[in-house]
DNA sequence: CCGTAACGATGAGGTATGTCAAGAAAGCAA
DNA sequence: TTGCTTTCTTGACATACCTCATCGTTACGG
C-alpha cells in the first residue's frame, strides 16, 4: 500500500466503517499523483475531471480577474478534498486554478469512478455527503465573517482556525484569501505590541 | 392536496422522477406552516430541528454581532430550502435567526423524517444531495465576489443574479447581505446618471 | 556561495466606504 | 384621510484600507 493511500485509509477510518473489500475497491480506484511546488492540478479553462484527496502538502484554489489580480478562494492541505465542484458537475471549463504551494501528493478519483464508489459503498457515499455538508457550513461561516468583520478580525480568526495555513502559506496569498492587500496584512501583523 | 404541497410537488418533479407512492410519503411527512411578516422560523439560541422548503414568501437568515448589528447571511424565497445546517447537524444552539420578510408559507421536515425519506427514496436522496452541492457552489461564488469586488460590483451582480430579492427585500437588508452600509447602497443606487 | 528574484516591511498620500445627523418619502394603523 | 413609524436620501466629515514607491530580507537555481 502506498504512503498516500495509507493517509486516505486513516482518514476514511476516522469518518466511517468499511470492510477490507471496500478498502480494496477504494485503493484500486485512487490514482496517486505527485505535484511539485507551483505545479497546477487544474488550470482555468480546463474541465475539472477529478475529486482530489490531498495526502501530503498544501494547495490553493484561486481566480484571476480582468486586471490580472489573483484571488485565493481557498486553501487545502493533508486530509482535505479539493476540486472545482462546479466544473466537475457541469463539465464546463473551470474559472479557477488549483496549484501546489508546497510539493504535494494527491489521490485522484474521476467523476465516474466516484459515482461507482458512492453507488456501491453506501457508507462511503454517506461520508462524502457529510464532507460536503461540512464544507457548506464552513462556507457560510466564511461568508458571515467576510461581510461582518474588519481586516484585523478576519486575520485573527483565520490564524486561530487554520494555524497550519497561517504558517505555511505566503502572506500575499493569505491576504488574498482574506480579501485585503499584502501591505495591509503586513501592517496588521507588525502592529501587535 | 394543499397549495403549499403543490408547489413542492412541482419542484420535486422538476428535479427528479418519483412514483405516486413516493409523493404520498413526502406529503405525509411535510408539516405546513404559515409565517406572518417578521415572524421567526428560528431564533438564535434555539436548536434548528427542521429542513424547511419555502412554498410562498421571502425569508432571511441573519446573525447579530456584539454591537447589535444585524448581518444578513442569505435570503430565500419560493422553491428554496432554508435551515441552519450547522445546528441541524450538531444539534447545538443556532447562532442565527431566520425570519419572514413577507407573509410566507413553508413545509417542515424534521431531521429524523428527512433521514427516513432519504433512506427510503434514493432518487429523493440524490436530489437533496444535488441541492446541497449547488448550494456549496453558490457559496463559493459568493465568497469569490466578497473578496474580489467593490461595493458597486457586488450590488450589480446581486441585482442581476437575484432580481427577486433585489425587488422584494428592503435596502437595509440588501446592504447588510452585501456587507456594506445602507447609506452606501443608497448612494450607489442613486448615482446612476 | 553567489546573484537574482520573490517576498515582506514601511512611508506618504489617495479613495472608497463608514459614521453621524437631518430631513424627505414611503408604509401602515386607526 | 390623518398621524406615526420606519425606511430611504443626502451632506459633512472620519477612517480603514488601498496604491505606489522604496528598501531590506529571504529563498533558491546555477
Amino acid at each position: 500500500m502506498s504512503a498516500g493511500f495509507e493517509v486516505f485509509r486513516d482518514y476514511v477510518t476516522r469518518h466511517t466503517q468499511l470492510s477490507e473489500v471496500d478498502f480494496g475497491t477504494l485503493e484500486a480506484a485512487a490514482k496517486p499523483k505527485k505535484l511539485r511546488k507551483h505545479q497546477y492540478l487544474l488550470q482555468e479553462g480546463d474541465v475539472c475531471r477529478y475529486h482530489c484527496f490531498i495526502t501530503k502538502g498544501l494547495l490553493r484554489t484561486y481566480a484571476v480577474d480582468e486586471k490580472g489580480n489573483e484571488h485565493v478562494i481557498r486553501f487545502a492541505m493533508e486530509n482535505w478534498w479539493i476540486s472545482d465542484r462546479e466544473s466537475l458537475l457541469t463539465e464546463q471549463p473551470s474559472k479557477f486554478n488549483i496549484d501546489a504551494i508546497e510539493d504535494s501528493e494527491v489521490l485522484l478519483f474521476d467523476k465516474s469512478t466516484m459515482q461507482m464508489l458512492t453507488d456501491s459503498i453506501p457508507a462511503f457515499a454517506k461520508m462524502v455527503t457529510g464532507v460536503l455538508d461540512k464544507s457548506f457550513i464552513t462556507s457560510q461561516t466564511r461568508i458571515h465573517e467576510a461581510i461582518s468583520s474588519t481586516a484585523e478580525e478576519k486575520y485573527n480568526t483565520f490564524v486561530q482556525r487554520y494555524p497550519g495555513f497561517a504558517l505555511r502559506a505566503p502572506q500575499s496569498m493569505i491576504a488574498s484569501y482574506l480579501g485585503i492587500k499584502p501591505e495591509t496584512l503586513s501592517r496588521l501583523r507588525n502592529k501587535k505590541h
